[in-house]
DNA sequence: TGCTGTACCGACCGGTTGGTATGTATAATA
DNA sequence: TATTATACATACCAACCGGTCGGTACAGCA
């Protein structure tokens, strides 16, 4: 009750910092972090040089904030991080991959996967930049990792396959498909990268055939 | 002799035009395009202003020369590209993975894949410089698809995968592999990816077992 | 020898950048 | 109600940016 009253002008702080993450975010998105203008960014968010620099330190300490808390939560959704394990990872991860590649927009294809491009572009420039980009995909891989190793404990992965390093080179395969189709400005290309990825992970369930026991 | 003659000077048009693509390239590749100074990149080169812009018209111009003229052929060269093909295709791309992973240097786990970069980070910014980029991709994906099409007729290649398909998501795999180990900054991630790779490559081969005859 | 075009030099320019300093209105507290 | 801290607003700044421009040195040709 008391935090919903009157509230005259912009001035609740919550409000104002989220409008400058979200603007930041759409404007790093599109010209990446180092090109993105503070000016821009605060005409886009309707607030002044004076609320920002109230809220954060300097132009990095904003980046980093729209990395942990705009786009880490972004991405771990698109991906079903954040959802529970469920039936056999080989299907599960499938049918995340059927469903992005579905859902595909023209600005994804065109922009790319916002994550990447900051470690891209940031990884060798700016250590926080790098941690802080890097811990998401971690957690992503972790994820992976974790259900393919469920799945060796179910019956429903091979016994020979290393849960991390498939995870890795999953995540890797993913982003570099996204890369490449930016470049080439494909949906086409994206989803068909998906598609062979897809049939990569079919491999890795339990041949049937032959010795039926142990 | 006419060429090789007294020469007084740093005058000679050829050899400054070259110190300067040199020069941007290393400049690009550290810091992005965008970020990249023309002042550095002309200290560095030990050449004025006016040089450059006697040379090129902007820096959008040195830079789509930088993509033709240098990226280009140290792509194309590392990935042996350049080199005919020999035997089947699955063990020569196999060769080439192997040996890049072994000559690995600190530097480009750091800084990455340079061509992959400049699509990264220009492609939605620049018309030319998206379609310099994706040329070369277009290139390197030709060749492998090219590759695995011939192993196919030799029958070293499984009948039933999609030459181009395969090579795009080839590529993919080797840039998103090199994206993620320069953001993890992890030469050992790197390494793992590319063998996940090779692993996968391995299954293009035709199966033995089974149907001998047809 | 004089002329012309190429190759280069470097001072300078307007614009934009991230960042700061000062001022003020509002909300919390005493 | 007086005081203090928060949450802005605005004017301003030095540094740097890509780019320009008038001048110069030299090479080849007439």
């Amino acid at each position: 009750m008391a935090k919903t009253m009157v509230r005259r002008r912009g001035r609740d702080p919550d409000v104002t910092r989220d409008k400058l993450l979200k603007a930041a975010f759409k404007e790093i998105y599109r010209r990446g972090f180092q090109a993105a203008s503070l000016d821009t960014i605060l005409a886009k968010a309707g607030v002044t040089k004076g609320a920002l620099y109230h809220h954060f330190p300097d132009k990095a300490s904003l980046g980093y904030a729209v990395v942990d808390e705009v786009v880490k939560g972004f991405l771990l959704e698109r991906w079903g991080v954040l959802e529970p394990p469920s039936g056999d990872p080989v299907t599960t991860l499938q049918g995340i991959l059927r469903r992005r590649a579905a859902s595909l927009t023209a600005r994804e294809v065109e922009l790319g996967c916002p994550l990447n491009n900051l470690a891209q572009e940031m990884s060798p420039l700016d250590q926080r930049f790098r941690r802080g980009v890097n811990a998401t995909f971690d957690i992503w891989t972790d994820a992976v990792a974790k259900d393919l190793a469920t799945g060796q404990a179910e019956g429903t992965v091979r016994k020979d396959v290393h849960p991390r390093k498939i995870a890795a080179f999953v995540v890797a395969s993913i982003e570099g498909s996204f890369g490449l189709a930016k470049g080439a400005q494909s949906a086409a290309m994206l989803r068909s990268n998906l598609e062979v990825l897809s049939s990569f992970l079919e491999s890795l369930r339990p041949t049937k055939s032959k010795r039926r026991g142990r």
